[in-house]
DNA sequence: TTTTCATCCGTGTGCGTTCACGAAAATACA
DNA sequence: TGTATTTTCGTGAACGCACACGGATGAAAA
């Protein structure tokens, strides 16, 4: 009889039914089907076929039930400067798709490093690689260190996938992130949109800024791209802080808003660090000039419901977690073809809408 | 010996790890835990003691592997007119996740009523209780009948989620979807935003509009609710079209177009249909307009590449349709708890940003 | 012909559950 | 006390898959 398991109409075609129809035995099929050699050719190419005209697919938990052992994964991300930082938040994720996947063996063994230490990054690396994991999520944030990283991953055929900024000329198993040139652009329009056209508007970075150079600048490039080709008359202001210090942004933005003509009207910083603005506008009473960062860290969520940010981009960092390792898994263990460029949405988040982007 | 199974340092905990330190068999362990009865009072006790003790999981897996019966489950939902219909998204979350749950067993079955008559709700009602679900997902459109067939449905303690409105008075397993009333709020904050302060908005409603009023009633007051809050001053035209024809469209707004103290600066759709004002614009050369309407439908993405729609508010409706099925899953087979009230992000969805709003 | 060895393949066991079946223990009734 | 019931429990077979082990076959070497 060929099989009557779910009492479905459709059967689910076993290992057994193709056995069967190859005229083998499940030892066969099997032998095939995890290619360890010891069958012959012919009788490999039948299977085969009957495999493909079947479109067997493998049943994950029998298999995962049977095949009982662990599978070890790594992780190896920034390390958090404390709770509020944006790295707790990919880490989130992370965990999320830690706790559902332990049922199929997924065991996840993290590893952090230091942003202002490149060392720190190729030692972590090292310590993630002795345990021999079947597949790592890692952020390429020293960009020569992780090249080198990814390139003896692939020697050991090691998949990995890379979160938040990209090694476009890696061939990884995917990356997770957003399209940093886009955000920025994007950040632009907004502030456009909302900014009188006569008046004028700045970027501000702040220089102490370590975090991930190549996305800021990237941002920032967008950003500009975006006057340039929508509205090349407003004047724009190209900032750089110093210090985060309130008094320091004082000396550095007053003159700027004082300007008669062509008074300041916005204000954007390409990352977390909005909220520094933000509590300078509010010390200093200059409500009304409008403002946009980026990252749901709780001190902007504070300032955009108090209404001194008006606009946060928002790359979903959770999201990427639970994706990255989620592709993982299911490169591993279902076999599953990957998206090799997948970039996340980027959430324009307001004070309206802020409170319903909880990631769970 | 205890349990070598993972060879992880954390033993998983068998049914049979109970069974022993209970001086049972697993057969009765088994029994309480699915509390079928014919065993004694004071074995139940001591094993239920043991299992809060030893924390134990029962392995998904496993279990779903050996209950080789189906699961049926029912999905309601409008008929979706065509292709374009916003009702074929939340239909490919479901799709998405049945494909992912066949694995334990999970099978859907689908069907639709006409929003047009009422009747075609309560016989698909009937229809989908006629094979027994252990779970239902539905869109209460027709509040009364919604109403009543979610009586009739803890009566027969059969679970089930809502989508795309809610009842609020009802005790449902969840409810997904957006919160109606504040995206309205949040429209109207962009529309704000975006147009000159001195000049007219408007919000147009399509009369021969069927689609889910409620919504469409919230959306409005919330739109409302935002200028009464933040610009009392700015002038709001309320508008009605009876008809979804570009002509008659011109008729209705070309005599508010015209004004000329107060231009009009921008129009507000509360459902998808913004799409026909866009058309509206472009055929008559208003460009200047500034539209904000709902759902990524394909006409209104091709609308907002052209530059016509300056916004769209999302309500992700794949996700409503995904999660819904997932969280019946979850409470089903994994007996998990449900979140009540589950509203999706509003999403904000500009030309900038839209390319990476692809649900998966 | 018998022995040796490599190649190819089938059988059987176990993964943690569920559940039917029937046996043992406890209780009822005579 | 013995028998009939009822209650309570243990046993064993699946579920689909992975893998160890050993058996069969045929060719080459003795």
């Amino acid at each position: 009889m060929p099989n009557k398991s779910k009492k479905g109409n459709n059967p689910t075609i076993r290992i057994k039914d193709i056995a069967e129809k190859a005229g083998v035995s499940i030892g066969t099929v099997d032998r095939v089907l995890h290619n360890r050699g010891e069958v012959s050719e012919k009788t490999k190419k039948k299977v085969l076929a009957i495999v493909k005209e079947l479109n067997y697919q493998p049943n994950l938990l029998a298999s995962s039930l049977a095949l009982k052992k662990e599978i070890p994964f790594a992780v190896l991300i920034p390390k958090a400067h404390d709770d509020d930082s944006y790295w707790m938040k990919p880490l989130d994720g992370i965990q999320k798709a830690a706790n559902e996947m332990a049922q199929y063996g997924i065991r996840i063994k993290y590893h952090f490093f230091d942003m202002m230490d490149k060392s720190t990054f190729t030692s972590a690396m090292e310590k993630a690689l002795a345990d021999n994991p079947r597949g790592i999520l890692f952020s390429p944030y020293f960009t020569n260190e992780s090249v080198k990283a990814a390139e003896l991953l692939q020697e050991m055929e090691i998949p990995f996938v890379l979160i938040d900024s990209n090694l476009k000329q890696i061939d990884k198993l995917s990356y997770l992130g957003h399209d940093a040139q886009q955000s920025g652009y994007l950040a632009g329009r907004l502030l456009d949109l909302c900014t009188p056209k006569d008046q004028s508007v700045a970027i501000l970075n702040f220089g102490k800024e370590t975090e991930n150079l190549s996305h800021l600048k990237r941002r920032k490039e967008g950003f500009l791209t975006y006057f340039e080709q929508n509205n090349p008359n407003r004047e724009l202001h190209v900032l750089k802080s110093e210090d985060e210090d309130v008094e320091y942004l004082a000396s550095l933005l007053t003159p700027v808003l004082r300007k008669d003509k062509m008074p300041l009207a916005g204000i954007f910083v390409p990352n977390s660090k909005i909220y520094r603005v933000a509590t300078f506008i509010k010390q200093y009473e200059h409500e009304g000039i409008h403002l946009i960062g980026y990252d749901l860290i709780s001190k902007n969520v504070e300032a955009i419901k108090g209404g001194l940010i008006d606009f946060l981009v928002c790359q979903r960092p959770e999201e990427q977690g639970y994706k990255g390792i989620y592709t993982l898994f299911e490169h591993v263990v279902a076999r599953k073809e990957a998206i090799k460029e997948n970039f996340t949405s980027i959430d324009i988040i307001t004070r309206e809408n802020i409170d319903y982007y909880r990631f769970l």
